[in-house]
This record gives C-alpha cells, structure tokens and sequence, in this order.
DNA sequence: TTGACAAGTGACCTTTCGTTCACTATAATA
DNA sequence: TATTATAGTGAACGAAAGGTCACTTGTCAA
C-alpha cells in the first residue's frame, strides 16, 4: 500500500487548505488524517510549499482538461427548456461536485497570496463560465432562439448571477436549496427577457 | 499619543488581516507596523482573537450605519443617464475606498472560518446591493422608466454582474479600469434590454 | 510635589510550527 | 537467499508563534 500515497496527500491537503487555509493547515494534522505521522509526508514531498505547488499544478492540469479546450463545450441546446435544463445540470453539478466545492474554496482563500491560484480563481469565477456561454448563446443565436445581441454581453450576464449562487452555496450550504430555485427562476426570467417569442 | 492606539490597531489589523488572513498574520509585525513592540498591543486587547471580533464588531457597525437603514437608501434617478451615474459613482466608491475594500478583502478570507464573516460576506457581496437596487427598480418603474417586472429578480440580474467585476478588482487591481469600462458597458445594456423605449 | 494610573518596554515562557534524521519494516529484485 | 530501494516511525531541532510579567515612562488630578 504504497505508490497511490502521493496522490492521498494531494486529495487530503485540498480538503485541509479548502476548510482552513494554506496558514491554517499543519502538516501533523494533514498526515494525522491520512493515518501517517507527520515525517511519513517528508517521503513524499520535499516542503508544505511543495504540497501546495502540486495541487495547484493539478487544479491547474483538471481544469485545463475538463474545460479548457473547444471540443468539451457543451452542445447548443436547441429550445429554451432544454437550455435550462443544461444550466441546471452543470449548476447542479458544479455545486454538489466536491472536488470542484474544495477547488472553489481554496481559490477564494489563497487568491490574494499566490499568483497562480490567482488567475486561476478569475477562470473559475468569471471567464470560464462566460467564454462557455458565449458560444452558447452565439450558436442559440444562429437557431433563431435568442434575440440577436452581443452575445458576450449576454454570456456575462447569465454566467455571474448564477456564479454568484454557486459562492452563496459555498458560503451558506444550508441555503443550497433555495439557490438552486433561484438560479432556475433566473434562468427562466432571462430567456422570458432575451428569447425569440 | 495615546487614546486613539485602540483604533489604530484596528486600523492596522484591517490592513493585515486583508492581506494574509487571520492565520498568516503574527502579532509582532501587526505592533511593528504601528511602531509598537508586540507587548504593547496586550495592554489595548487581550488577544488576537479579541482583535479579530473587534475588528468585525467594527465592520458590522459600519456596514448597519451606512448600508443598514432605509433612510440611507439613494433617491430613485429620473432618467436612464442619471442611473448610469448613479451605478457609476457607487461601483467607483466602492472599488476605490481602501477601507471597504480590505473590508471585502477580510470577508473574502475568513467567510469559511467565522459565522459572523460569513453573514456579512453574504450582506456584502449579494443581499445588500440587491435590495439596494430592488427599491431603486421599484421606484424607477413607478416612473415609468423600467418595463414592469419583479424589481427583485431586475436587482438580482444588475447587481450581481456588478459585484462579480468589483471582485474581480480586488484579486486583479491591474484590470480596474477595463472592469469599471465593462460595469458602464453592463449598465447601459441592461437599461436597453428592461428600459421604456 | 506626589501619587496613581494608563501606555509602552524587553526579557522570558510555553506551545506549535515546519523540517531533519537515524532507524525499521516491507516487498520486490538480482 | 541476500540485497536494495521504498515507505513509514519516532525522537529531536530551531524558529516563530501567542501570551505573560516585572518594570519604566509620561501625564494629569489631588
């Protein structure tokens, strides 16, 4: 039981630094929950810093993959149901996701300290959501389905109501439920404003 | 030189705590950067941590003095440029006064950590501005110069694209000026899409 | 003038931090 | 089977943290 370590550390320091911080986490703690002692970590990793340089090479690498490149932006829907149906799925998923939770988390905590969590933390709150709605809508556009408009513009004023839910969620997970309504009433006032009657 | 070290440890603990958080920040340096040595701030508090609820007993006041109360409600503009205005000298204010951006800063940081910054982050960075802009569509659609619409959901959709890029101002000070081009660019893109022609 | 008190100092305490190191157990390789 | 690299242990380290305390200084009221 062995090589998967490095790994193990990695998944326990982003629940660790997304709960109490880059300052906040020991490293006693952080081996105490993966049932090693403190030294065991020092086999793995040279430093804390280094801990924290590799998963933010790994928050980096997942969302390079998962939502940096062309082909994995979603499909245009082709009503406006289906439309809301994919906002409340990605909305649903980018909320209960806890990896993507953990990963929102520590952006907001570290983004005034490290410059790559940083620019990573503008992706993740502002332009990725817009850039991916900004196809979207361009390609809802050309349907006929939406008014024709600049379609960024439109994209940015979809994507950060609902990003601001998605950091309520974060903030007040009680409140999760009611967000998510929210984000569907918003969704629907939206395209009762900008849709094709 | 005495009375008014009080205020300016917490004066001093804003400008800290906003920077590198609760944890990150050491007492040393906090007394050092009033020209004090460490001991010195235990005659004023009793703690760091009573440093820390002070601070925040501070910052809720200051959020109920200005922000609290109806009286202290901006009127209702009479013309679609006068509420670009309007928009404008806020979203000016508040990306530029140094307090409330520490103020913001701070929340950003310890929300997670502490219920109380974790209410005022919520009061901060959605509910205020919010209701803020729910009286102000109200009154203006009473005036005719907004399509009858649920003034909550308009004050959701403007005030959160808003809020989204005076974040952004916080984490990338060097992109003010686009974002506060961008909030103009919003501004008047909304008032076309829910204006009365 | 003196006494009292608030403000500030500097040495010191304890705890906790990140990190090191000599050592051991294990499991695959030669 | 002997060897060797890997993963993990536990004691210890120096630095830095938050906090205490006996002491000095300056100010003002009695």
């Amino acid at each position: 039981m062995a090589k998967d370590t490095k790994e193990r550390i990695l998944t326990a320091a982003l629940e660790m630094f997304s709960q109490k911080g880059y300052e906040g986490t020991n490293i006693r703690e952080l081996s105490a929950s993966l049932g090693l002692v403190k030294s065991g970590i020092y086999k793995h990793f040279e430093s804390k810093e280094e801990i924290w340089n590799a998963l933010l090479d790994r928050m980096i690498a997942y969302y390079g993959e998962r939502f940096g490149s062309p082909e994995h932006l979603p499909p245009v829907p082709d009503s406006p149901e289906k439309f809301i149906d994919m906002t409340m799925r990605m909305a649903d998923l980018t909320i209960h996701d806890e990896q993507i939770v953990k990963t929102r988390k520590v952006l907001t905590l570290e983004q005034f300290r490290d410059d790559r969590a940083r620019k990573l933390a503008t992706k993740h709150f502002l332009t990725g959501l817009t850039e991916m709605f900004t196809h979207i809508f361009a390609g809802m556009m050309n349907k006929g389905l939406l008014r024709r408009d600049d379609p960024a513009m439109l994209a940015f004023a979809y994507s950060t109501p609902i990003s601001a839910l998605i950091h309520l969620c974060d903030r007040e997970p009680e409140k999760t439920e009611d967000a998510i309504r929210r984000i569907e009433a918003f969704s629907r006032h939206f395209i009762a404003a900008y849709g094709v009657k």
